[in-house]
DNA sequence: CTGTATCCACTGCGATACTG
DNA sequence: CAGTATCGCAGTGGATACAG
C-alpha cells in the first residue's frame, strides 16, 4: 500500500473517484438497500434475497440493469451470488462484510434524508419563487 | 416509468431515493468536501471557497459543470453564494448548517473509499480472472 | 426463474466560444 | 473573475426479443 496513504479524492486520477462513480450508479444504492434489509423494517438487518424478489421491489428497474448492476457489485466484493441447482435455478443474492460496511454509510445518508429532506424542499420552493420572481 | 404500488412501498422505507438524485452528481460529493474543509487537512473545518478555488481544486471539472452543480446545491439550501462588487467581482460559497451536516455523510464516504478502495481493486482483479479463465 | 443480446432514444457532460 | 450559451457525442438505460 504505497500510495494508500495518499488517496486524494480531488484529483483526477484518484482511485476513490471510482467509489463515487459506483454510488452514482442509478440503482447501487437501492440495492444495497434492498439486501441491507431497509425495505423490511428499518433495522437495518441484512436479508438475502433472490433475482426476483430484487426485480419485484425496485419495481420499475429493468432485467438489463439489474443484472448489470448485480454484477458489477459481485465484481467489486459487495455481495455474493449464489446459484442453487434446483429446477427452475434459484440464485440468491447476500451482502459481503465489505457491502454491509458500505451499507452503514448508506443508511447514514437515508437516515439524513429522513431528518432533512423536508427542509431541502421548502428551500427548493424559496429559491424558485425568488428566481421566477 | 409508471409509478407502480410496490415501487412507492419500497421508497417508503427507503426515503433517501430523493437525495440520491442529489449525491449521485457527478461533483456534489467532492464539491461538499472541498467547502468542509476536507482537502485541507482531513480536519473537515469548514472553510469558503471561491469559484476559481473550487475549479482548481476540483481537478477535470468544466465551468459549467461547476456552475450548474453550485447553482442546484444553493437551490437546496446546502451552500450560499455570495458576491463581493469588487472588481473583478468576487463570489464565495460557504456551506449552510443543512449542508455542513450532510457533509458529515459525505465524509463518511470519503474515507470509506479511501480506506477499502484496495480491497474492491483486489476483488476485481480476482474476478476478472476468474471469469476469463 | 434467471438471465443474454440487440436496438435506440435520451441526456449528462465536456468542449468551445462569448460576456459583464 | 465568474460566469452564460451552444453544440455534439459517448454513454446510460429502457424496451424488446430470445435462451438455458
Amino acid at each position: 500500500m504505497s500510495t494508500k496513504a495518499q488517496y486524494d479524492a480531488f484529483l483526477a486520477v484518484c482511485p476513490s473517484r471510482q467509489l463515487l462513480a459506483r454510488i452514482s450508479d442509478k440503482w447501487v444504492v437501492l440495492i444495497l438497500c434492498a439486501l441491507g434489509g431497509d425495505a423490511q423494517d428499518g433495522t437495518g438487518v441484512p436479508t438475502p434475497m433472490r433475482y426476483s424478489g430484487l426485480s419485484r421491489l425496485l419495481a420499475g428497474v429493468s432485467q438489463k440493469m439489474l443484472t448489470q448492476t448485480l454484477r458489477s457489485l459481485e465484481r467489486d466484493g459487495l455481495l455474493t451470488r449464489s446459484v442453487t441447482p434446483t429446477v427452475p435455478v434459484t440464485v440468491t443474492y447476500e451482502l459481503t462484510a465489505l457491502g454491509r460496511s458500505l451499507h452503514q454509510m448508506t443508511r447514514g445518508l437515508r437516515s439524513w434524508a429522513q431528518q432533512n429532506m423536508d427542509e431541502v424542499f421548502t428551500h427548493r420552493e424559496e429559491y424558485d419563487t425568488r428566481v421566477s420572481s
